[in-house]
DNA sequence: TATGAATGAGCTTTCATTCAT
DNA sequence: GATGAATGAAAGCTCATTCAT
């Protein structure tokens, strides 16, 4: 019985290594974070570290990569199935986005730790990109590309850009990683807002009263 | 005649350093410069710098008002003056902040800055956005109200965030960071189908062939 | 069968540490060598040394007793059978300790961990000396004092001090441990001469041709 | 007054750290070494050391280099003048080599720690050899050539190996390094018979009495 | 016997900051 | 104004040693 106990927390190590370092990581930057204050957060010494990851730089690595597996799982599992009229594809397609992009904190601290780092990291930046930037922005622009060509959307430049539909999504989360709480969105409404704007535009439309 | 030079080299010196400061706070990160760094690239010393100013927080948070100095000037400048139909200020009004977001390498670094350091300076976040981020977003939702008002455009949801009618260009900044040269886009075009999808939206327009 | 392997095996551990470990510190000095390449070396993990050794120093000065032993023995064995002319004999030791100073890297390196850790393990430099320098030193002088009472030799100052006898060869390994393989050394022909010197001296002998 | 103290405080900083480098690694080899323990031997803290000092290896080659500079120097005086016969000449130049190898603390534990760090700083060896070791083994060769073509001395073997003429004073310099003051050598004596032996060697000589 | 996870003290090195000149 | 020598408090990393299994 207390084998198991020992084992587990072994085996759990390294991912609470992981889980601490994200935390520091996002909350000091990767120069500032010490790997002492890592180690305290994990319930562990500073050795122990090093007995898991190589480097500071190494852990920082493995944690980004670690930490986005769940979130590139769930989108694989999301881009896998999905049928209905672009209308509704639009808007269930943006719904998934804003579960990740913008009520999941991690990725969202994620995305932080990757622009601040860019420089220093460029490697793990495309890693990321493509598993998780590269397949969203594809998926998107095929199923706008199929809808186009049935006639059901216009045949907009916007479908070479992905990057612009989902544009307001992303900046809803640089928005709230530059402001925490200090300045509160409503997500819900700001959400219906961007898929009206996707859809309909600025524009009046033919019968519509302004 | 010397002392001319000298005189002026010596009123020179805050801004060299602040500049030096700017390219090694950008390239390393706040926590990871050195400050002989900055000094070296500004030609001073190390003790020089803290002639000018106290402390390296001190220096960071100097830099980073210094230098979106002048892109606020531009933009009040840019604010003052508009007039002509809502579509076309539109297309005015997202042209300068593609002057500025996507062209202007200085604030888009200055962004990354902010992001990276938004929970170590969250007064220079806000001081940020009270200078930029929040008249930009409020001038355009007033002549959005206002066209609105005028039966010319919709009065749709996103009237009041504009931060959705703006995302797609925040974004493009947020991916010129994460991808520096790796990703070049074409922002032309890019602008251009961003400009559309705001006025048009994706779905067909009634006469229109797709 | 496999029993008897693993047994065989079992036997010769602490003897393939104390291997491993000679190397190591050999290539990197007492401080510079870290148990885990001696682990590694010898095929085990660090906790299968400290099994057999107590500590760093234990396995240090265990190694340095257990390296020398097979040297003392042959040592023992060529002192114990000596007879002929002084001239003879002198020819024989010196072609003996040539043998183990020179040729035998073993000892040389030996010799270097002694100097290099005279100040922390004086007391295995002692050991050393009395099983290895003074029965040496010891044996030659009064082989030496045997041979001038005989009249075979002057009763030269040196016979009071057979370090200086054997000083060219103790010399030989000094070089040799400074410059490894980069001053390459004919040994056969540095050994003629010495023992020439040893004998005749540099002064021209009676009918001597210059 | 106090500035012409302080100027030559900070004049003297590095060579005070250096004599307090050589002091500690004698003591303790190179790795052992703590540059903390440097430090406060000379009197200043560890962040001086690297004021003048890149790394801990840059401070030890410097210190070797430096610390040998004297003798060098002393060293190229003697070689300077010399005439005599070379009977005359041979006790001269060993009366010098034992001023500097057995005598001279500095000198021989700066071969210690040679000894004990050629696998480290081989280089560090072979700058030590040719400003040192090969000038003094090409001098006494070259005189010795010059006595036997005078007919003065034997044309013998040891005249291609200086080092086996200077090997004992070698010698007594590595069982100083060994024994440090629990085995005391009469050097005087040590180095008359030395002096007796190059000269005469063991055998007897025409017209003496043992 | 042997392992290997874990420790923690200690190491080299860095760097913001100070201050006499 | 400006310098640069000096500091000292960390920080990343190492490694001999321990111990449950």
């Amino acid at each position: 019985m207390a084998e198991g106990v020992r084992a587990r927390r072994k085996a759990e190590r390294p991912g609470e290594i992981l889980q601490a370092a994200f935390e520091e990581f996002v909350d000091r930057g990767y120069a500032a974070t010490r790997l002492e204050d890592v180690a305290a957060r994990a319930g562990v010494t500073k050795g122990t570290i090093y007995f898991y990851f190589e480097t500071k730089e190494n852990l920082f690595v493995t944690m980004v990569r670690e930490l986005s597996r769940p979130i590139h799982e769930e989108m694989e599992g999301f881009l896998a199935d999905h049928n209905g009229t672009t209308r509704e594809f639009v808007r269930a397609y943006l719904g998934f986005i804003y579960k990740v992009i913008a009520e999941d904190a991690h990725f969202r601290e994620i995305l932080r730790l990757l622009i601040a780092e860019a420089h220093r990291f460029p490697a793990l930046v495309d890693e990321h990109d493509e598993r998780c930037g590269t397949p969203i922005m594809e998926h998107l622009r095929q199923r706008l590309e199929e809808g186009a060509n049935r006639g059901e959307i216009r045949s907009a430049g916007s479908l070479d850009y992905p990057q612009i539909i989902l544009g307001p999504a992303l900046s809803l989360s640089v928005i709230m990683l530059l402001f925490s709480d200090r300045k509160p969105v409503d997500v819900e409404r700001y959400f219906e807002a961007h898929v009206d704007l996707v859809l309909n535009g600025l524009l009046p439309r033919n019968g519509e009263v302004s």
